[in-house]
DNA sequence: TAAATCCCTATTATGTCAATAGGGATTATT
DNA sequence: AATAATCCCTATTGACATAATAGGGATTTA
């Protein structure tokens, strides 16, 4: 139940992306001290984005990257599917990563039915949560005081 | 975001064990042969198992395993947690397995955030579902005609 | 006493994950 | 034209986890 390191890593540079969108693209290096993520591990991960259409990048000295398209309609549903592959808890739960499971009876199977449901409020969340809302959420957090963190989660 | 072949075969083998809630104890063999999980990796789960509770064995010739509380009082989650730690997507959401994360301002965090609500949706239902749950899900679709079965999920 | 079980530890094989390395291609600036 | 700064691409590594196997020991029943 678990979201890997690069997963992880790959929404933390798209919330930066985000928070500039419609400015000038950003820097690798800049992303990568702004958020502590190894530097050459980050350039995969943002190349690896730019095949889900989500960043394009521009190249040369003054280069860097850049959304490519609106954060309203970059999903983190979206982006974990590409870079981990299934949001369900097994496999043969998922829709676009379906795999057959080893017990004996799948469509009689009641762990399956609850892990379905699992699945579906996992997706929910995932599905609905943009770009765009992490950007707000970030600035109301932003503004926050200290003091009100702590009661928060 | 995936539950571990280990994870699964744990709760497929308390599964069995429920619906005998009650009769005599279940030898290993048994459950290895319905529900295809390797003879020697269940016997090191099931022995796991009984370091939580859940499960009691009898040693010698017509030994095996019995629950060692009523289904309705094991819960899907403390059976996963045990075998496999968080339920949370992210450890830094994580209530009993928490780890700092390598993010600049994890009180301000809006990913983490998010996670949070991923992690209370798991929670809720992983906590709520029960062994005996399992056992009445499973009657109630041993029932049910093939032809049902394609529309449930 | 023999057979069937659970009990325990160690080992292995495989794969994944996170990161590093090393250079190539492209572009802006001087 | 030269230089420096960036992105681009592939390969490799080291560490770790996972899933399973192996081999015997302890216990109980028949």
């Amino acid at each position: 139940m678990k979201l890997s390191v690069r997963g992880e890593y790959a929404i933390r540079a798209l919330l930066v992306l985000a928070l500039n969108y419609g400015d000038d693209v950003v820097r690798i290096q800049t992303i990568s001290d702004q958020q502590n993520i190894p530097k050459k591990f980050l350039e995969q991960i943002l190349n690896d984005l730019k095949a889900l259409g989500a960043v394009e990048s521009r190249r040369g000295a003054s280069g860097g990257y850049r959304l490519a398209r609106p954060p309203q309609n970059i999903t983190l549903a979206s982006v974990v599917r590409h870079v981990e592959g299934a949001l369900a808890p097994v496999s043969c739960v998922s829709d676009r990563f379906y795999e057959r499971c080893t017990c004996p009876d799948e469509a009689r199977c009641p762990i399956r039915a609850v892990m379905a449901e699992v699945r579906e409020a996992v997706v929910k969340i995932m599905e609905q949560v943009t770009l765009a809302d992490l950007c707000d959420r970030a600035r109301r957090l932003q503004r926050a005081p200290q003091t009100m963190l702590d009661y928060i989660i």
